[in-house]
DNA sequence: AATCCTCTATCTATCAGTAGGTAGGTTGTA
DNA sequence: TACAACCTACCTACTGATAGATAGAGGATT
């Protein structure tokens, strides 16, 4: 059987749906609910975990509609991505809203809630692990989620009596044992090790 | 083009190559490689970073013969976290061979190497990260290299004063904090950031 | 010495399944 | 009518995996 096919066609014109800019209109129901499952599974196995098939058949469409939404699977997992960490810091509030003692202890709390209730990895921990085979712009977006929690706790701890030279170390500090502790709980199947881990901490 | 080519042959027993159960004969210098090789892009990006066609090529070998050193992914995924889970241990020597203090510079500086020498992630740190979607004999390998790592560090820790109690504790954060590390630090491409992670320490 | 057998390590050819992606048509609603 | 949202129907590339064949090495039998 040799190829028969009809040629692919001389016109590339690439006419996709709304272009998921950053900042574009809010994202329709569809739309949330493509990335609130492909969130789901990139937080459970990565990058490679997650694909227009599964995510059409969780919905209930077929997989070229989802291209409707997200052109690309790297405009999806940027979009997800984004997203997490809107919502990350949203969820924080400001960093000198509250005592840093308090700050501290609910940000250790996002990422118990993650671990424990969701039971998932925490996204952007996924992606960075996976960064050196990750589309640049998604890869972007790992990167800026880091940079901003940094910026955040930085805040914190320098209220908190650190000097502005100790106080970013302190931070990097910290995320690097949640998202450590996240990677162990979980081989371990033992999230009571996530607490043991961070209450020695102090 | 039909089939024109000789007949199959009364035989069909099953024929593969070297069982790659644990402990059998030494491996051959080219299961060595694939081992090498997969290892290596696993590292780089997790378990679907490394594929037969990818380690056949560089290689110079087609994908269905490294089906004869290693009959499934999962035996090679296996495998490979094996050897490095024995390798990691075999270069840190016996817990109670050295000082407590010069025992944890050396754990630390096995970290230190895999990501500023190798330039990748700790192989369970990735598996560890993607075990909700790895094939079980793959889960288990991860678990063991965290569970061996944690009685070496036990061990050094109870040896340096900890009591029995505060020494595991203390053994999972310290490779809590290491993984998270060496996540942040080639996120955020500084590998300074490790160094003034662990240096916050102590 | 010649024949036979078995083993190792590779090949070619092919499979079914899944990946992301594209072209163009249909439908419901404002 | 216009557009958003979805469809059918493909495509190319790659996934792990299998079947059957083969070249060459080594040992045993005749």
């Amino acid at each position: 059987m040799v190829q028969t096919r009809p040629q692919p066609g001389p016109r590339s014109t690439a006419r996709t749906g709304p272009q998921k800019s950053p900042l574009a209109s809010p994202p329709s129901e569809t739309a949330s609910r493509i990335m609130d499952i492909g969130e789901r599974m990139a937080r459970g196995g990565g990058y490679n975990s997650f694909s227009f098939r599964e995510i059409a058949a969780e919905i209930g469409i077929k997989p070229a509609s989802v291209h409707y939404h997200f052109a690309t699977k790297e405009l999806l997992g940027a979009a997800i991505a984004s997203r997490y960490t809107e919502r990350f810091l949203q969820a924080l509030g400001a960093p000198d809203a509250l005592a840093p003692d308090i700050a501290i202890g609910r940000y250790i709390e996002a990422y118990r809630g993650a671990l424990i209730q969701e039971e998932l990895m925490c996204l952007c921990g996924m992606f960075g692990a996976q960064i050196a085979c990750l589309p640049e712009t998604v890869a972007h977006e790992a990167q800026a989620f880091f940079e901003r929690n940094m910026a955040w706790l930085e805040t914190v701890f320098a209220r908190s009596g650190f000097t502005p030279e100790a106080a970013r170390p302190e931070a990097a500090s910290l995320i690097a044992t949640l998202e450590g502790a996240m990677i162990l709980a979980r081989t371990m199947q033992d999230p009571a090790l996530f607490d043991a881990i961070l209450a020695r901490r102090n």
